[in-house]
DNA sequence: CTTGACCACTGGTCTGGACCTGCGTACTGT
DNA sequence: ACAGTACGCAGGTCCAGACCAGTGGTCAAG
């Protein structure tokens, strides 16, 4: 047992404490919007080496404290934006809807993954339509809509409007929609995607998986990707929290 | 004029390449559990630094396609854990229920943004009740729920089983729970919280915040944080949407 | 006034070390 | 048979430096 009478409070990392003084900093000193100190200045003033610096920059920026852009600088992170996720699939409220048009196709090349998941064949021929949503003139998300052509023949033109997934298929399917089932999970952005982000690859993202169930089967699949570091899942039926006085 | 007619594919980083070489060997060539080579042979294997092949690593662990452990080794991790985020807040499916009683009490140490949204003044006296929840004995998140002494006198000693939030409330306030918000974010793991999850501090956390209503008011605020690496959350399983609008 | 080349500055990537600390096992004394 | 210790190995932390690659401004040429 090398149990020590000593109170030895453990030590945490020096990236950490270093983490703890910038928060401090920034609630204090900064505002959103301001440009902080470049991080070969800020390693010297701490007196760390500047990939330790960068380790506290990393977690403050996974949590939406700050944001990094290479050239440019390191400035103070506003709020999250809040991305709503309804049950019923309304809309982007808070987000500028689908502006831009990234690919509308068939095509055979579906990660095998999904053609599991969406019940086709490894090799099946599906539509794929995918979105990019901004906010802020800022690239917040990528989704991305699979509907095998086993279940829909062609992808009308409606597509191009600013709906979501469920509206798509209540049209196609004419309201045979039955119901969805939704996961959340953390994963990484590949390489195309962290360029639509504009973000390095490998960059922590929210993925958000909704499978749509229509005549006993799953009927579309739709993915959406947002950046970890600037959004929040909303869900419930009521507006979000109001996060105005949270300072 | 930049625009060459070469191909120029722009040239991934090394860790990206790095990854997708690890990804096709674990899929390949290695099962669930099984123990990788310790990083230095791998870095020298593959001609790399270390810290290259470890921003690889570190990628591959968010995913929850590896687990590390200091001291001991990298495994290959098996399918994520499915934490069920009910609208009705029933119990958890899938994970030992309410495996440790961590702190039961009454404080005035509530973080103010947890305060703001409470509704409470920044040092009011607020019930807390935290729990860790385990899944095949590894420990998977934390849920801490706040009451406002103003909303409830004392807390009951039923909080001790293993209900959720939600039931508990029910039971506090004779069923007037009109409804709650809930939002989904990332964050990373303070150091106590890290360490309850058995990870080193700074890691990277799906955060599920839910507000419960009652009374015109926000009565409580539950704050679930569970380890992005190993939990993936499942929202409306089986729940069919009642909902057949005819448009 | 507009355009484009240039360039200082920023964060991003990568190297090759060093040392710390938790883990598990082998050994060893009782 | 058992408990405690020692040790090797694993990942975790930290360092000092080098170079790469976008950004955004300056400034001269058209």
């Amino acid at each position: 047992m090398a149990t020590t009478a000593t109170v030895e409070v453990a030590a945490e990392p020096k990236y950490w404490h270093l983490r703890t003084v910038l928060v401090q900093a920034i609630e204090s000193e900064f505002t959103t919007g301001q440009t902080l100190p470049n991080e070969r200045d800020l390693s010297a003033r701490f007196g760390v080496a500047r990939a330790t610096l960068r380790q506290a920059l990393e977690q403050l920026e996974l949590e939406g404290r700050l944001h990094r852009r290479r050239g440019a600088g390191t400035v103070v992170a506003g709020p999250r934006v809040d991305i709503t996720i309804g049950t019923h699939d309304e809309g982007w409220p808070g987000v500028e809807p689908g502006d831009r048009d990234l690919v509308d196709g068939t095509t055979a090349a579906v990660p095998g993954r999904l053609a599991a998941q969406l019940g086709v064949r490894p090799r099946a021929m599906v539509h794929r339509v995918r979105r990019r949503q901004l906010s802020m003139r800022q690239p917040v998300g990528i989704e991305c809509l699979y509907v095998p052509r086993a279940v829909v023949p062609r992808v009308p033109e409606l597509l191009g409007d600013n709906r979501r997934a469920a509206l798509v298929l209540r049209h196609l399917r004419n309201n045979t929609l039955e119901g969805l089932t939704r996961s959340v999970e953390v994963g990484v952005a590949e390489p195309e995607e962290a360029r639509l982000l504009e973000r390095p690859p490998g960059t922590a993202v929210l993925v958000v998986t909704t499978a749509y169930t229509a005549g006993g089967r799953t009927a579309a699949l739709a993915v959406a990707t947002y950046r970890a570091d600037t959004c929040r899942l909303a869900f419930g039926e009521d507006a979000p929290i109001g996060a105005r006085s949270a300072s």
